[in-house]
Formats: structure tokens, sequence, C-alpha cells
DNA sequence: TACTTAATCTATCGGATTAATAGATTAATT
DNA sequence: AATTAATCTATTAATCCGATAGATTAAGTA
């Protein structure tokens, strides 16, 4: 399942998209008219800024804004930055790889391989997704 | 991701569904060559009985069979089962849809359609999959 | 019958993670 | 100077996950 910061990030991003000026938008706009918790959705735009995917402007006429074309934000590296690894076991994981404590050989795991597929077919969705696709 | 319930309870499945003769399996035999907690694949495999994938046998030379043949244990009936719902956010779960408290209207939410394509995608998978396919 | 094996049931617990909140600070505009 | 709005640091509340403990019930075996 999805964390509430995923689902309110990708709310945002779109949010923030749909302005076609790109002028900033405060917090508090988007928190309001997303019915999202107004110091939460402050963290996860504060993310969003920090792996380069908005900009900020503080004071009067402040906010986000994209810094790239909503056509050159991938949901898969958005995904990654909320989400964290997008396959379901980190042993098939591309990006945040890690080795299973309890299984001795991934090649003998019966888990492994369908994992692999799901992987591949979700990884096929988002990597052809971007933001401009979710307006 | 996956949680260690889902995993262990498919390599148990897989383990089970191994022995040809479908003798029952004790847990803690399953536990020792899975590397599993013996305590917390009790109640994994205590769930999977009363589903009824499961049947169990007490005493001596007891222990956990299969109640149907691998090829009619289905992935999407498993995974439901232990992990809860497949898609991503419960606003387009099929079998544990709820409603979103955030969300004025799924029509107009730019998340809904991307997660119903992730859904289908990964539905398509477990669906056309069973036990059999992962021995 | 007594003993052993093994599932069953109830309950609890620590730790991690998630979601949310609070308050003070910094920066920009008017 | 006043206002607006992001930033930073810390804390809290709630939930969930993985694991554990102990007593009970059922079945086979000597």
């Amino acid at each position: 399942m999805l964390s509430k910061k995923t689902k309110y990030g990708l709310k945002a991003l779109t949010f923030i998209a749909r302005r076609i000026d790109n002028k900033p938008v405060p917090i508090a706009t988007i928190a309001k008219s997303e019915n999202i918790s107004r110091k939460f959705l402050e963290s996860i735009l504060l993310t969003l800024r920090k792996s380069g995917f908005l900009g900020s402007k503080k004071g009067k006429g402040g906010g986000y804004y994209l810094l790239k074309e909503p056509k050159e934000i991938n949901m898969s590296s958005v995904m990654r930055i909320l989400e964290g690894p997008i396959a379901l076991v980190s042993c098939v994981s591309l990006n945040f790889y890690e080795k299973c404590e309890d299984c001795p050989d991934e090649k003998t795991c019966a888990v492994y391989n369908l994992m692999i597929e799901v992987r591949d077919s979700t990884l096929n969705i988002f990597n052809n997704k971007s933001l401009s696709d979710l307006i």
C-alpha cells in the first residue's frame, strides 16, 4: 500500500504542475485544496525540493514551483524518492538492493522470480509515465 | 514492500507443495529449513488453514498439508489473504475497496488512474500464477 | 494408561515506522 | 516595519510488524 506521504506528494506535484504560469504555489494553498495536513505537506515538499523536483521561494509571492517540465518528471524517480523501492522485496530491487537474511540463495528462492515479474511490470508503467500524464 | 508474513507464507506453501506424497509437514521442519521464527510461522500457517488453503493434523505424524492441488492455489487469493489488498491505494482495490477521506472525487484524482493501471498489471500476473509455478 | 509429539489458542511486547503537530527562525516582498 | 511564507528542529501519537510466552487440546505410540 502506498504511504500517505507518496499520495500527498503526487497530488501536490500535480497541483503545482497544473499552474501553467509556473508561479510559486504556497504550501497552504495546496494543503487546503487537497485536504492535506499543512505541516505534513511541508515536510513532503521539502524532500521533493531537496531531490531536485521543486524549487522554492520565501516571502510574499513565494511558494513551490517545478524545476523541470512535467514531461521530464518521471514517475519512477518520484516514486523512489517518496515511497522508496518499487520492488516488493529488496532482493529484487534495482535501486535499493539488499540481500534477504533468511534466504540462502536467490536462485533457488520460490518468491524471487515471481517478484521479479511484478517489479518489471510495475516499472514498465512508471518508467513510461511522467507528471504530465497525471494532469 | 511485501511483509515478512507474506514472504514466509509463500515460502512455507511452496515447501509443503514440494512434498509429492502430501503427507503432513510439521511447523518445526519448515521453520528450520526456511530460517523462519517458529512461533511466527505458526500464526501464518494458522491463517492459511483458516482460509482453506491448508489442512492440519495434530499429534505425531501431524503437521500441515495442502487441501488443493498446487495448480488450484491461485496467487491472487494467497496474496490477498497474507498481504491484504493487491492495489496500492484502497480506492482502486477490487476486494478491499475503501473511499479516500481526503479525495472529494475519484474521477478527478490524478493518482487514481495511475494506480488503476498498476493494479491491473500486477493482478494480471497474480491471476495467472498458481502455487505450482513457484515450485 | 502414560508419554510424546505437534497443532491451537490467547495474550502480550518491543521496536520501527508513519502521520501529524509545535514552535522558533530565516528570507523576501510591500 | 509589517507581512507573508518557507525552513529547521523536535516531539508526539498512533499504528503496525515481527516475534515471543505459556497453557491447552488432540493424536499417535509404547
